[in-house]
DNA sequence: AATGTTACCTTGTGGTTCTAGGTATCGCAA
DNA sequence: TTGCGATACCTAGAACCACAAGGTAACATT
């Protein structure tokens, strides 16, 4: 209920890693999101709308973000920003993962460098 | 049932990934993996028992790797190495894993080059 | 009128990973 | 010599996230 100890889990969450980061920039609607991640990643990743629903939905739920509906030429959309909650939760996302990849990447890359000892 | 598409469970596999790295550089048993990864990452990722063992299984399932059982010292061991299978799926994972991290990272820092546009 | 796009949503499935156990041998210390 | 910690193997079940596949509805275009 609070930082992770170890690494239940470790590789997960990180749709709601790149959600954080995308509403941290400006706010957006989920439909959007969707295909910013497309976007931007160029089709390499590509969470699908039962992805980023249901994660928008329990972040607003635990008070990461919050929700507004605005109507844009007839469409209803409901427009999500980060709160300070939020902002926290991607800071510390955002360390956790650096951490991750850094230790993987070390691990791929300095096999070689690491002195076996025989 | 074959190379993946798009992206199913697009962040699973690390631990696969990982162990076939370690055994690409020298012949390992199961034991010794749980312990070469808690070490080589400084404790940020600890698989267990329970996660390394059914790998080891699953590769060697599919032609990936091969066992040889060994005593050292009283001590019944299990060394498994990489097949040429193994090291084309390694190659493979190997990339897929980069182009995921890759396109990440672009989006985690490289969201204030992108021109907005509006 | 029909199709495609936008925009929201949920249910159920699937596949990895984790927890939590279990067995057995060895070495060392009390 | 008995007990404990480390070594070394294993598995069954739960947990969990991401996914596929659906469904609704309004708008735009054909």
């Amino acid at each position: 209920m609070s930082a992770r100890e170890t690494n239940p889990n470790f590789m997960n969450g990180v749709p709601e890693l790149l959600i954080l980061n995308l509403l941290q920039q400006r706010e957006m609607y989920g439909y959007e999101i969707v295909q910013a991640i497309r976007d931007r990643t160029s089709n390499v990743i590509a969470v699908g709308e039962g992805v980023v629903y249901p994660v928008l939905h329990a972040l607003e739920r635990d008070g990461a973000l919050k929700s507004r509906r605005k109507t844009v030429s007839g469409r209803s959309r409901i427009y999500y920003s980060l709160t300070p909650a939020g902002s926290r939760r991607l800071a510390d996302l955002s360390n956790t993962w650096t951490n991750l990849i850094t230790a993987i990447q070390k691990m791929l890359t300095g096999g070689q460098h690491a002195p076996i000892l025989r």
